[in-house]
DNA sequence: GGCCAGGACTCAA
DNA sequence: TTGAGTCATGGC
């Protein structure tokens, strides 16, 4: 194993500190760990798995890489991935503008200054994830989440420590659906994800692909696929997609914020949402995030 | 014990 | 296009 650091800088408005309260906001996550002043994941490069840790020094984030053989290609993907995963190629300031222009969410540029809407870089990996979380609490879609990265996910130990990695679409199109039964899995579910992994085999769904279309196409491209519906579509959009003009309609940890922040119903209808959002044209996406991330 | 959970599907009208 | 029924089980 060799082991190498890159560094990238920090933009203005970033709060490690922040990104990483939210990463560990209460929920067991296979996927990473997080410790007072890091963060540790497996990742899946091109030319293989690399361990990364994250840390903030100086202004600068820290990455160390560890790897069989790390190439630059290797460091320029492993610094693609953490600027995608911290969106850190984003100036927050007209955002926090707005924010301080309305009452409702004045709190939210001091409360989460600098927090960084986390993404999924993984499009696979978000669409399974939307799939699990379905219309279960958070706290089950996690438990079922663990059973399947543990059986199916490539694994290292790190110091006594194992870190995985979200399985690929070869590995779930072809799984024995009893095995998903075991973990909980309701049937449909069993099936969404299976649909969604022979799309990613047969290349039907492809990040890059949706990067180069716009908005209508990619929410059509991707609703076609049975188990993605509006909801997901969106989700996946603004975490992995990093669409900014995403509003999860329909989704009740939204709406419920919502009711809190805006006084709304309990369930606000479109027209009302979207009155909400309007005057937040362009960054729709992060008002949804600090809208969720104020509720844990 | 009952309601709800980061929904989406089918099917009827 | 809209609404009800269904999936399914844990958390509170």
């Amino acid at each position: 194993m060799l082991t190498t650091a890159i560094t990238i800088k920090q933009p203005e408005d970033f709060s490690f500190d922040a990104c990483l309260q939210f990463l560990d906001r209460g929920f067991d996550e296979c996927l990473y760990r997080v410790n007072v002043d890091d963060v540790k994941r497996l990742i899946r490069l091109q030319s293989g798995l690399a361990f990364i840790e994250v840390s903030s020094k100086d202004k600068q984030l820290v990455v160390e890489i560890e790897k069989g053989e790390i190439s630059q290609n290797d460091k320029e993907e492993v610094r693609d991935y953490v600027i995608d995963w911290f969106d850190l190629n984003r100036d927050l300031k007209p955002f926090y503008q707005l924010l301080n222009t309305h009452k409702q969410t004045q709190s939210f540029t001091q409360d989460y200054f600098g927090l960084r809407l986390m993404g999924i870089v993984d499009l696979y990996e978000a669409l399974c994830w939307c799939v699990i979380g379905q219309q279960i609490n958070l706290t089950f879609a996690h438990k079922i989440k663990t059973r399947l990265v543990h059986k199916y996910g490539d694994k290292i130990n790190k110091d006594g420590v194992d870190y995985y990695c979200f399985p690929t679409p070869e590995t779930l199109q072809n799984i024995q659906r009893q095995e998903l039964v075991d973990m909980q899995f309701s049937k449909q579910k069993i099936n969404y994800v299976i649909n969604i992994s022979q799309a990613f085999c047969q290349r039907e769904l492809d990040k890059k692909e949706l990067l180069s279309i716009n908005k209508d196409q990619q929410m059509q491209k991707l609703t076609a696929i049975k188990g993605i519906g509006p909801w997901t579509a969106n989700y996946v959009c603004m975490k992995s997609l990093r669409d900014m003009t995403c509003i999860a309609y329909g989704d009740t940890g939204l709406s419920s914020s919502l009711h809190t922040h805006f006084a709304t119903e309990k369930k606000p209808d479109k027209s009302t949402i979207d009155k909400i959002f309007l005057p937040f044209a362009g960054w729709e996406s992060y008002l949804n995030f600090y809208l969720w991330r104020s509720l844990s």
